[in-house]
DNA sequence: TTTTAACTGACGAACGTTCGGAAGGGGGAT
DNA sequence: ATCCCCCTTCCGAACGTTCGTCAGTTAAAA
C-alpha cells in the first residue's frame, strides 16, 4: 500500500519537477512519512526513479498496443485520428504519460543510457505496429500508396509528436488548434494521388 | 571578457543539462574563476538564467525575422522547406538554439511565469511572420487556398515542433527522416488539386 | 521469536549566497 | 616620480540550507 503510493507520488512529481526538481522529502512528505523510509522500499533515488519508469514505459506500450488491437478494424481515418485524440486524453488524465514525455525529452544525465534504452524500444514498437495497419489500407485503397507506407507513418509520428509539444506547453486551446490544423493537413495529404 | 565567458558557459550548461543540473560553481569551474565571481556580475543564479534567456529569445527571433526577410522573395515551396532546414542547422551550430527548446520546454519551476512571457511572446511573433507569407502565396495561387492561411501556419508549425524532438533526441539519421516524411506529407496537402 | 515498517538522529556533500580583503590599474595632486 | 585614493575584479572562508543516505531503535504483526 504504501509502496504503491510512493511510486504514484514519485511519478507525479518527476513529471511535474523533474528528476532534479524532486527530492525524496518532497516524496515522502505527500506520502505522508519520512523520508528515510522510503528506503525501506528501494536502494535510493535512482533506484525509485529507474522503478517508475520501467513501469511507465511498460504501461504505454500496453495502452498504445490495446488501442491498437481494439480499432484496426476501423477506416484508416477514424483510426488514425482516434489515436492522435486516445493520447491527448491520456496525457490529461493521467501523470504517466506527463512523466513520459518529460523524461523522454529530458532524461536525468547519469542515467541517460538506461532511459534511452527505454524510449528507443517505445518508439519502435509503436513504429512497427502502426506500419502495418497503414499498410492494409494501402492496400485496400482507402488512402494513395503513391507515398508509401513508411514515410506515412514517420509522417504521423511527427504530427503525434508535435500535439506532445503543444501538450507540454501549449495549453488546452493552442492544443486544440494545433489537433485541428495538423490533422487536417496530414489527412488531405494522405488522401490526395 | 568574463562576462561574456560567464554567459555562453552558463548558456551551453543550462541548454545540456537544465537549470537545476547546472551549478554555479560547474559553471565558474569551466570559466576558470570561482563560484563567487560571478556575483560580481549577477545577482545571483537567477539573474544570470534570465538574462541569458533574456538574450537567446531577442537572438533567435531575430535570426528568424532575419530569414523570413532575406527570403520572402521565393516561392513559398522553397520558402517553407528552407525554413525548416534553416532551424535544423541553426539547432547543430549554436548552442542558443538548443537552450531555447530545453527551457521552453521545461522552466524551472520558480520561474516560470517570466520564462513563459518569453516563450509565448516568440511563438505569436513567429506567427503573424508567417501568416502574412502564407496569405500572399495564397493570393498568388500557389498554394490552395481552400484550407485557411491560418490554418497552413499552424499544421506548420507543428510539422516544425515534430522536426525539434527529433532534433532532441533522435539523432540525426531520425531526424533526416522524419524531416522528409513531414514535408512531403505537409506540402502535398498544401499542393493544389 | 523473527520480521516488517516506520521512526529519530545524524552524516558528509553540495548547493546558493555573503562578507571581507587582496591585487592591480587609472587618474589626480604633490 | 611618488603617493594616495578609488574602482574593478577576483578569491578564501564561511554561512545556512537542503540533499541523499546510513545506522540504530521501536512497536506491531506474523
Amino acid at each position: 500500500m504504501t509502496l504503491y503510493k510512493i511510486k504514484e507520488v514519485a511519478l507525479n512529481r518527476f513529471a511535474e519537477n523533474g528528476y532534479d526538481g524532486t527530492s525524496m522529502a518532497h516524496i515522502a512528505d505527500e506520502v505522508g512519512i519520512k523520508k528515510q523510509s522510503i528506503y525501506t522500499y528501494f536502494k535510493g533515488k535512482d533506484d525509485l526513479f529507474l522503478d517508475v519508469c520501467s513501469d511507465v514505459f511498460a504501461n504505454e506500450l500496453k495502452i498504445v498496443a490495446d488501442f491498437i488491437e481494439c480499432n484496426k478494424k476501423l477506416p484508416i481515418e477514424s483510426f488514425l485520428f482516434n489515436f492522435l485524440l486516445h493520447y491527448k486524453e491520456q496525457y490529461d488524465k493521467n501523470g504517466h504519460t506527463k512523466f513520459w514525455l518529460r523524461i523522454s525529452f529530458f532524461p536525468p544525465t547519469h542515467l541517460y543510457n538506461q532511459v534511452m534504452k527505454y524510449v528507443y524500444e517505445y518508439l519502435d514498437k509503436v513504429e512497427d505496429l502502426l506500419v502495418p495497419i497503414v499498410e492494409v489500407a494501402m492496400m485496400e485503397n482507402q488512402i494513395s500508396s503513391s507515398i508509401g507506407a513508411k514515410r506515412a507513418t514517420v509522417a504521423f509520428l511527427g504530427v503525434l509528436d508535435g500535439i506532445f509539444v503543444e501538450m507540454l506547453y501549449g495549453g488546452p486551446e493552442r492544443l486544440n488548434k494545433r489537433l485541428d490544423a495538423s490533422w487536417h493537413l496530414y489527412w488531405l495529404g494522405l488522401s490526395k494521388d
